[in-house]
DNA sequence: TTAATTTGTTAAATAATACTTGACAGGGCA
DNA sequence: TGCCCTGTCAAGTATTATTTAACAAATTAA
C-alpha cells in the first residue's frame, strides 16, 4: 500500500510539519514514518488511524478512497439522468455522471403534492444531506418529524430510519447529497 | 480497533455470507475472521482492503469514519451561519451545525457580481460539487472554463486546480458540498 | 570558515501481532 | 440417529510493524 504514504508526505510537508515532529506527537519513531511514507513499510490501522487525525484528515483520504478524475464534470439542467420513480410521485434525477470514484451522490429529488417514501430500512453506512429549493418537505428521522421550507436543509446519519413527505400544496424540490454513492 | 469488526459481521451479514464463503474469497482462514469480527484481532491495511471490497464499501465506512450523530440536525433559512468573506464579495453560509464526523459539508455560496475566488491551492483530498441556484457561474478546472447557468451543476476532485467567477451581471448563488469537510 | 543542529534515510535487530491450524459445541436437516 | 455446516476459541507460527543506531546532506550559528 504505497499510496498511503505518498499521501502522508504531502499533507505532512503542507502542513509544516517535520519528520521527527509528526512521529513525537504520533509516539512513532520518526524512523518509522519515514518508511511508511517511502512505502517500505505499512503502519498498523490504529497508527494510522493515529496519523489522520495528526493531520487533519480521514483514513479513507489517505489510502486515496474516492480519488476520481471526472472526464466531462458537467451535468446540465436539460441532460440530468432520470431515475425510476422509487415511489409514486417521488422522481429521482442524477447531477452526476456515473463514476465508481465517486464519494458523494448529489441528486435532485422532486416530490408530488401528497407524495412520501416509506421508511427506507438502512442499506448501509453514510450521510445525507438535504436542502429543500421549493415547497415543504416533511423529514422523518427515527419517527420525529422535521418540516422543511424553502431554504431550509439537513443532515443525519442513512443509519437512522428515515423517511420522506411532501406536505405542500404543489410539487417539491430538494437538493439530495447522500455518501457513499448507492446508484 | 473493535469498531472494525461488528461493521464487517453487519455486512456480510446482510448479503447472506458465511463466515468461511467471505473468508475463501479474501484468502484468509474463517477462524480469522471470526477474530477480527469479534475485536479478538486486527487486520492488516491490506485484508482489510480486501474486506472493504468484497463486501462492496469502502475502509472508510468500515473503521466508522463519519458516523456521527447529529443532535438537531437542521439549519434554518435564517438560521445560517456566517463564514468571513473569503474573497471579496464572496460570502459563506454553513448548511450544517458543526459536527468533526460529517463527511461532507455543505455550503451555500453567494458571489456578487462580478466576484472571484483566486485558484484554491489543494489543501488535501477530497471531492466538491457545485449546483447552482440562481445567476451564472464560471467554475475553471484545470484552465478549462465551464459556465454553469440556474439548474446545472458539476463534480470534481478538489485537487485539481479550480476556481468560481461570478459571470452574470447580478448575485449568484449555488450550493457547494465539499469532502471531507474543512470547517 | 567551522561547529553544532536538524533534516530525511537506511540496515539490522526486536517486539508485537497478524494469521493459521486444529479442535470444539451448537444448530439444521436428512 | 448421523452428517454437514455454522461460528468460536486456544495455542502455535510466521510475518511484519516498530525501534535503535548510525549515516550523509542541508541549515543554522558562531
Amino acid at each position: 500500500m504505497k499510496f498511503v504514504g505518498v499521501n502522508i508526505k504531502r499533507l505532512r510537508e503542507e502542513q509544516g510539519l517535520t519528520l521527527r515532529s509528526l512521529a513525537k506527537k504520533l509516539g512513532v519513531s520518526a524512523s518509522f514514518l519515514s518508511q511508511v511514507e517511502g512505502g517500505k513499510a505499512s503502519p498498523s490501522l490504529v497508527t494510522l488511524k493515529a496519523i489522520a487525525d495528526s493531520l487533519a484528515t480521514t483514513v479513507g483520504s489517505l489510502i486515496g478512497e474516492g480519488q476520481a478524475v471526472q472526464k466531462d464534470p458537467v451535468v446540465r439542467t436539460g441532460d440530468r439522468k432520470y431515475m425510476q420513480e422509487m415511489e409514486k410521485g417521488i422522481q429521482l434525477y442524477l447531477l452526476t455522471s456515473r463514476d465508481p470514484n465517486k464519494q458523494m451522490e448529489p441528486l435532485l429529488f422532486k416530490l408530488k403534492k401528497g407524495a412520501s417514501s416509506g421508511p427506507r430500512s438502512y442499506k448501509h453506512f453514510g450521510q445525507e444531506f438535504v436542502l429543500v429549493l421549493s415547497g415543504a418537505l416533511e423529514v422523518k428521522l427515527n419517527d420525529i418529524p422535521y418540516v422543511l421550507k424553502k431554504g431550509d436543509s439537513i443532515y443525519f446519519n442513512s443509519s437512522v430510519p428515515h423517511s420522506f413527505r411532501n406536505l405542500g400544496t404543489k410539487e417539491a424540490e430538494a437538493v439530495w447529497v447522500v455518501t457513499p454513492p448507492t446508484f
